[in-house]
RNA sequence: GCUGAUGUAGCUCAGUAGGUAGAGCACAUCCUUGGUAAGGAUGAGGUCUCGGGUUCGAAUCCCGACAUCAGCUCCA
């Protein structure tokens, strides 16, 4: 029997062997290594005996279905000793996840973080116990009656819920038995590193109508060290949450009296203003056009544009001379009806229409979260009505837009495409050729994508931007919509060569997305440092002493003539005080003066970046400052 | 919205078996005029989130509301 391995080395084999032993036969260390094996495209435990011809590939650590498989062993190991702590506890699932794995539990007491430590305990206990996983299929019915002598009822339920064929494995290690499809690794002894990180809720099969358990959040390493550096990276991510930078670095508040609604402060507005500036200049560039409509418009319109009956419950309502208003919580109606207030040619077409538009949105408090979610928020919009022939171009010309403004703060970004949701309007065809067209576009520049099945908005489908966090975090920022819905109810047209009137489509769009979120992201993306071109205070002056606070004045002068954000500190403090203080406010520059800078007429350099740069012209440095904001570099 | 936790000075946090509060930073005034990450002194600042209840007495105990945090759910 010959298997294909890693490299397309082909070796023969007795039928019947172990994914360990080939394992093996390669290497003791990679079989210490290994967590599971991936057979003809299926990831499969290491116990697999193999009887024919296959490609095989040892997964470890390193490869994300053996990291799954390492962790999904950490997380029956913890359901173990909860198992042992607390026997009248009930399982319901534990996957791994991204950076580690949880559990979701019944208890039949509330769980603190004192539980935390002693089910560690146990963990290490099983452990050492070098315990061997074992795997057993059953058929329904005893699966089911083993379910229900253990007195796990969210077992017997899931079971219940397989399809009738399906087969019915589970693993057990010691006295501990779960129903689990696998992999899993070979022993308990593997798992070497791992710790509980945190206690939340979460409703039986993320149903909000169902039972609320409790989730015990976990992650596990091969190795001590992987678990230290892993806590070390979260610990340094805490510090650049911008929540907390936001309030250091006073750049945006949040009060009880408007909870999400964020208050911007002077030094977050000029990072806002920045961002408008730069989006103003290359949407300008790109042939939009820009346009401002109302914040609150007649409950009409929302009927018209189906928000009435699609989103009412996140709209915020009023009274106004017994009509009732809705503040917009999208811009688009208003877009339509600026472009029903003319006649179009085709010759207009396409037609770029710009707004940052101030939305507001009932989010559910639960959901709130500085300025990553918020209730009320600027998208950087643009409506974009055109042909039916001219869709993929515009839809290139709208990722390459947005590609573009991304890497100019150097963001990793990946690109989803969401598909028909359940709460929806239109036909089935023309949610087909809409989903087919982004399909088609992303297609066609190449882009790697994942689908979201049933993401879309209720009027289209739509490909989605998703930025990256330090924490590893996703957030969708930029999204394109195709929309044939909108146009339809609101019955907008252009008048073709022909001169008859056609109907546009229409493609919704944003690149920040929400400028809010964005700057939240810049915050933690920059860690509050942020280059020149943002930086709400760019140089500040620091005087020696009073005695070159005049000179301090005249420097400062000249760097606001040239038009820089500079600001002078003016109290009676020791350099080094001054300088601490610049530092800790993440300042681009500090520019030193005293009696040698008076005397030469210069200044000296201290950078965030290189620390003391030394003597330097004034001249020079405003030179090389103004280049920097120019040029929007990542400095 | 749901589960759990938290709410004390502008910020970060101590504290009290129930007898109306404290530190550091920041702020103000004064002294110091110092060359690359914290000079010194003095002072001002709090209905201890809000509303009920228990109590001779509540910031502390109980209940409720609100906000925040960790998640779930939902989303830009």
């Amino acid at each position: 029997m010959k298997l294909t391995l890693k490299g397309g080395i082909e070796k023969d084999f007795e039928p019947g062997v172990s994914v360990l032993d080939v394992a093996r036969s390669i290497g003791e260390g990679l079989a210490r290594a290994a967590c599971a094996g991936r057979l003809a495209g299926q990831v499969v435990d290491l116990r697999t005996k193999i009887y024919d011809d296959a490609a095989l590939e040892i997964l470890t650590f390193e490869d994300e279905a053996g990291r799954a498989a390492f962790r999904h062993t950490a997380s029956h190991i913890m359901a173990q000793a909860v198992k042992r702590l607390y026997p009248d506890t009930k399982l319901a699932i534990g996957p791994a996840i991204k950076n580690g794995f949880y559990y979701d539990f019944e208890f039949s007491f509330t769980l603190t973080p004192e539980h935390l430590q002693a089910i560690e305990g146990e963990m290490a206990k099983i452990v050492k116990e070098d315990l061997l996983l074992e795997r057993f299929t059953l058929p329904r019915t005893e699966a089911i009656a083993l379910m229900q002598e253990r007195c796990e009822p969210y077992k017997v339920e899931l079971i219940e819920d397989l399809p009738e064929d399906a087969e019915l494995s589970f693993y057990s290690q010691g006295e501990f038995t779960d129903l689990c499809a696998g992999p899993h690794l070979m022993r308990t002894k593997s798992v070497a590193a791992f710790k509980l990180t945190s206690i939340a809720g979460a409703y039986w099969r993320g149903d909000e109508h169902n039972k609320m358990l409790t989730r015990i959040y976990a992650t596990a390493f091969p190795k001590k060290s992987a678990l230290k550096e892993y806590l070390a990276r979260i610990e340094e991510a805490k510090k650049r949450d911008h929540r907390k930078l936001g309030k250091e670095l006073g750049l945006f508040a949040l009060m009880e009296e408007g909870p999400g609604f964020p208050f911007f402060l002077p030094k977050g507005m000029i990072i806002k203003n920045a961002l408008i500036d730069y989006w103003r200049e290359v949407h300008t560039r790109e042939g939009y056009v820009e346009i401002s409509t109302p914040i609150m418009l007649s409950r009409k319109l929302w009927e018209t544009s189906g928000h009435w009956d699609h989103y009412r419950e996140n709209m915020y309502t009023t009274m106004i001379d017994d009509q009732e208003f809705a503040v917009k919580p999208m811009n688009c109606p208003g877009g339509l009806l600026v472009y029903k207030s003319e006649i179009h040619s085709y010759r207009e077409l396409p037609m770029r229409v710009g707004e940052l538009g101030l939305v507001h949105r009932h989010e559910m408090s639960g959901a709130l979260h500085g300025l990553m979610r918020v209730r009320c928020f600027t998208q950087d919009d643009a409506h974009i009505y055109m042909t039916p022939e001219q869709i993929p171009q515009e839809i290139k010309g709208v990722i390459r837009l947005i590609d573009e403004i991304y890497k100019k703060f150097g963001f990793k970004y990946h690109m989803e495409l969401s598909t028909r949701p359940e709460n929806s309007m239109g036909s089935d065809e023309d949610w087909q050729t809409a989903t087919e067209g982004l399909r088609q576009a992303l297609e066609d520049i190449g882009a790697e994508y994942a689908v979201n099945e049933g993401d879309g908005a209720f009027y289209g489908p739509k490909i989605d931007f998703h930025l990256e966090d330090s924490l590893g975090r996703t957030w969708q920022c930029g999204t394109i919509q195709l929309d044939f819905q909108l146009p339809q109810r609101f019955g907008i047209e252009y008048i073709d060569k022909d001169g008859t009137p056609k109907q546009p489509i229409m493609i919704h769009r944003v690149a920040y997305g929400s400028i809010e979120r964005f700057i939240g992201i810049l915050i933690e993306h920059f860690g509050g440092a942020f280059p020149v071109w943002l930086a709400p205070v760019q140089v500040r002056v620091l005087p020696l002493s009073d005695k070159f606070m005049a000179y301090g004045q005249t420097v400062l002068q000249k760097l606001k003539a040239a038009g820089l954000r500079a600001e002078l500190d003016e109290r009676a403090e020791k350099i080094g005080f001054k300088i601490r203080d610049a530092q800790m406010q993440k300042l681009p520059y500090m520019l030193v003066v005293g009696a040698k800078e008076e005397e030469a007429g210069n200044v000296a350099v201290r950078s965030r970046a290189n620390g003391d740069e030394g003597a330097a012209d004034l001249g020079a440095f405003i030179a090389r400052v103004a280049e920097q904001t120019k040029a929007r570099t990542l400095e």
